[in-house]
This record gives C-alpha cells, sequence and structure tokens, in this order.
DNA sequence: CAGTAGTATGTTATATCATAACACGTCAAG
DNA sequence: CTTGACGTGTTATGATATAACATACTACTG
C-alpha cells in the first residue's frame, strides 16, 4: 500500500466513519485514482476525444492532490516531468479536462479540481476548507433547484450555477476555534 | 427625468410588471442610486468607516452601472475624473466597499457588483446574464439552508458560500435562442 | 503507402488581474 | 502644534490567462 504524501490525512479524525464524503475520509487515493482514470479514459473515448499523456498526467496531479491546484502549479510539475514549460501547456490540457467535466473550475480560488464522479450529470457544490484546503463535492441538486425557483420568480432563466462554501472541514473543525 | 444611458433597459420588456426583480425591471437609476448611497453612508458612519470622495465615487459608478464591472474598468472612469491613476487606487476603494457589504466580488467575472441592499444580512446569488451582462441578486437563503445541509452531512462547517448563475435575464431570454 | 485534413503540442509574446512597499498629505486627539 | 492613524498617490512587481504562430502527430482516404 503507497504512502499518502498528504500530510492532512495523517490526521485521526479522517478515520473517523462518520466522516462519509471520501474526500474527507482517510483513504487510500491510489484507488480512487485509478478508478476516475478509467472513467476519464471512457468518457474521452465516447465524446471521440483522446486522454493525451499531458491531459492524463494533469488529471493524476490534481486527481492525486485532492485540493485544488492553480495552472501554474500544475505546470511546473508538468515541466519538471518533461512536458512543456510555458502556461498554455497547463491551462489546454485543463481546459481539455474542463471540457469534459473531469475536472472542475473553482473560480474563489483560481484554481482546479479533479472531479471525484465524473459522467454522472451532477450539479456539484464545492467545499473549500479555509485551514488545509482540501477541496470536497458536495451533491448541490437542492440548493441548485432553490436558487432556479429563486431565479423565475424575476424571469431569469439559470443556464449554469456554481456554488462554492469556504469553511472548515471536519478535521479542521475539531481543531481549530 | 435623466435619461437612461444603458441601452439594455430601451427594451420594452422592461416595463413589464411580472419581472419582479428591480434589477431586470425599467426604472430610473437615480433613485436606487440615491438611496443606496444614502444608505451606504449610514452604514459607513455606524461602523466608523469615512465614505471618502474616491470610494463613494466608486460606489455610485457600481450603481449606475447596474452590472459587473473590472477594478481596472473602474480606474479608467477614476483616472478620467481626476483621481489616481494606478490600480491600487481602484483595488483599495473596492476593498473598502466590500468590506462593508456595499459592493460584492464576483469571482467568475473578476469583477465587483454594487449591493443594492446592503445592511441587510443577506446571503446573496448573483444572477449574470450571459448576453447582456447585467448582473442582479436574488436571496439565496434556501439555496444556502440546502448547501448547509447537504455540507453537514459530510461534517463540513460552512463559513461562507457564494452563488453564481449564469444564464439569460428575462429581456434576454425572449430575443435569444 | 502517400497525401492531406484535423488535432495536439510547443514556443514567444502579451494581455489581464492584483498586491507589496513606500512617500506624502490630512485631520482629529492629546 | 505635535503626533499618530488613516487615506491617497506613486513605482514596481507578482500572479493569472490568452493570442498567434510553428511544428509534429494521427487518422483518414484514395
Amino acid at each position: 500500500m503507497p504512502t499518502d504524501p498528504n500530510p492532512a490525512f495523517a490526521n485521526p479524525a479522517f478515520a473517523n466513519p462518520a466522516f462519509a464524503n471520501p474526500a474527507f475520509a482517510r483513504h487510500d487515493h491510489s484507488h480512487c485514482s485509478h478508478d476516475a482514470l478509467a472513467r476519464a479514459e471512457a468518457i474521452s473515448a465516447a465524446r471521440g476525444a483522446r486522454l493525451t499523456p499531458v491531459r492524463r498526467r494533469v488529471l493524476e496531479l490534481l486527481l492525486e492532490a485532492h485540493r485544488a491546484m492553480g495552472a501554474y502549479e500544475v505546470l511546473e510539475r508538468l515541466a519538471a516531468e518533461g512536458f512543456g514549460k510555458q502556461p498554455p501547456v497547463a491551462y489546454r490540457a485543463l481546459e481539455f479536462l474542463v471540457d469534459l467535466g473531469l475536472v472542475h473550475r473553482i473560480n474563489r480560488l483560481n484554481a482546479f479540481a479533479a472531479c471525484m464522479d465524473p459522467g454522472q450529470s451532477h450539479t456539484p457544490a464545492f467545499l473549500i476548507c479555509r485551514t488545509c484546503h482540501l477541496v470536497a463535492e458536495t451533491p448541490a441538486a437542492r440548493p441548485r433547484a432553490a436558487l432556479d425557483a429563486s431565479a423565475a420568480e424575476t424571469g431569469f432563466v439559470v443556464e449554469f450555477a456554481s456554488f462554492e462554501a469556504v469553511g472548515l472541514c471536519p478535521t479542521c473543525a475539531v481543531a481549530t476555534p
């Protein structure tokens, strides 16, 4: 079993089964990465798109990080691994992955996070821990429905909505006042 | 009665009383600007803060625009009116107004929009028209409650949430397929 | 298998958004 | 009338993002 490079997961609170969200539960990243990559391949194929080495590697990086990463941070890693060194290399791969729904852009952070459940037609909400910076997705179907209703009262038609919450993850809520 | 410089309001659909949201209803901006400025003065005073000329002017600009403006766009206007010409001039005024809740930052747009209802403890959602770029606020208490509930299931404590929707405003929904 | 159209990757250069650090001015409190 | 807090302005730089173009890969077509 590979060791987990993310020190946040060393916190024993992650072992608590009460924390149902997989992103907050201690777990072996290699499993979720592997599964997500398999789904990514399938989704790409289904769309006639190619999950090339750069693109695949960017997705892997984000899956492993379990947090949002800036484009330039992604780029650094790519450059270190022999890919291109210029911003468009990272931005293009990220754009591709976002278009396929494999990665989400977190506007508040000007950063990108891997989608943990691609393929499902989901309206995700992002839960951003202000302490450890982990980013989790949570279903936003009901917030979305409520927003649609509120908007409809004014005649506005919502086509896309983003939900970004900042707060404390289970672990940090225990440790932080 | 001053003429309305925003061509979007020339559309007859704005006269339709069914469109309850004041931002989408045709109206005289000078009224809402005047009221909002009065409230802004009161809020500043109550906080022991000073609504200086630059700050006041930035708020006016945003109130009149009824849409989100980038910091550099605000800066241009300020410079043209004899205020400072460098970015911090605009960013500082905007930060001040955001801190007081008089202006909101729209992350998706890297831009700022005047709050139409400051002082109320409100969780606003932003409705951004992808065609005419008007930005309206709509109450987000229920989306927020739904999000809090969803987050709570995973043990996450939401401290701040932003809701940004892109779609079509009543006018553009009529005109656009 | 050669030609070619479309797609992908890489580059340079530049645009856009944002803040750090410092100088000077104003003004109320002591 | 000094002093300290705050506000405004500056220069300089950092951080994020895209335009435009050259080269190379892939897959289709004849």
